[in-house]
DNA sequence: AGGCGTTTTACAACTCTTTCACAAGTCTCT
DNA sequence: AGAGACTTGTGAAAGAGTTGTAAAACGCCT
């Protein structure tokens, strides 16, 4: 479950944002000034700061940058009453994400904390896995999906691809493929290759006769372009 | 170098936003119309992409949605005229990292384009690349990119041109290129040299007639002129 | 044996390379 | 400066080589 850290002074304001980002799913703790932030922080790892800048005591910058002193390396939304530029210019030099004005749409803010959330390091770990066109290819399941559908692919084909989306971009040598795929001492032809990407065509690309991602590099290999 | 795609149909913003983002040392393409940034999303690697929401032809959020469907990762910042919440939550859901409503502050958006990029992946190890003029050139990819635009350059011709851009600046003879392109042993007429200069020519230089890059050096060769 | 996946083969289609011929340009020598 | 010799630019065309593809041959497993 997703840290929220919210430093905010106004009761009311920081019990409304602590109840709406709950309904959510988040796990929420609240710190009434700068102190008592610094102090949370401590306690233990945080995934999203929200941090009003009109803060009693410590100011509202000075928090900001004895957290990431601290080593809170986790995104900063500042709310601020002011919304003159040079206030939001001051805010990002000090290393927040995001900068919200008072008054603010709750639906927005909790949209923006999300898309701050979605960017830092995912929840749990994720796995091999990559996107290009409309094919989504999973390594660890094995499987490779096409506009959602499920695609059989042969296990050699398989192989092949994931090596090509191993280096997606780059150019591969057939040779090289080969070593990769079949290993450093196999006795099969180059031509092989070619088959096998004959068949990821004619299973993943909508017009295998013009590829659109299994490139052809002529008299060279082959490259994935995602 | 960050490469920061902008999607806007009125030009004089597209510039304005361009000019400022390349003094902060951005490598910026401009798109003027949903088509058309699919079209730069397919070209290469993009880091960040900033889309204007009215757009001629297809409309904003299904260009957000359908870049994503082509697996383009980059955190979007979304420019908008329309400051209402419903618009804003739109935006958020269709995938967008940040909101902005016109008229915006040039320093905000900035700074705000800056903590996109600071939370993004780190930049790419740099690789075996070149540039000259507006030409663009990635041996790991076996790319050619003129004016962002990929050109199609035969194998030889390719190789011809890595020759001369790992020596660039240095004459070439053509001897040398023979040897280092086309091998020790080669029985290979050294006109042959000049026919593929032709077509580098031909297709990299924007006046083939009066090449301002790739420069004969009578009696001995050639030279790459950065 | 039958089914499945892999590898090879054969041929057609295609792309690239090289050479050639002539035009245009550059240099050298008087 | 001008003539002649030589060098380079360029488009076309032959042919050499590469790739796409379907089908056959092979081998493995049940």
């Amino acid at each position: 479950m997703r840290r929220i850290l919210i430093i905010e002074d106004e009761p009311n304001l920081a019990l409304g944002l602590r109840a709406n980002l709950e309904v959510e799913g988040y796990d929420v703790s609240v710190a009434e000034s700068g102190e008592a932030a610094l102090h949370s922080a401590d306690a233990g790892r945080l995934d999203l700061v929200i941090l009003d800048l009109m803060l009693p005591g410590i100011d509202g910058f000075e928090v900001l940058s004895r957290l990431r002193a601290r080593g809170v390396d986790a995104p900063v939304l500042i709310l601020s009453a002011r919304a003159d530029e040079i206030d939001k210019v001051r805010g990002f030099r000090a290393g927040a994400d995001d900068y919200v004005t008072k008054p603010f749409g709750v639906m927005e803010l909790l949209l923006r904390v999300q898309a701050l959330l979605r960017r830092s390091s995912p929840e749990s770990p994720s796995r091999q896995a990559w996107r290009f066109g409309d094919i989504e290819v999973d390594a660890e399941r094995r499987s490779v999906l096409r506009a959602r559908e499920e695609v059989a692919l042969t296990p050699r084909a398989f192989e092949l691809l994931l090596a090509l989306l191993a280096n997606a971009g780059a150019v591969m040598a057939r040779h090289e493929l080969l070593r990769t795929v079949w290993g450093y001492d196999s006795s099969v032809t180059t031509r092989t290759v070619d088959a096998h990407v004959a068949e990821l065509r004619r299973k993943l690309e909508v017009n295998p006769a013009e590829p659109r991602h299994i490139l052809t590099v002529h008299k060279v290999g082959y490259r994935l372009r995602t």
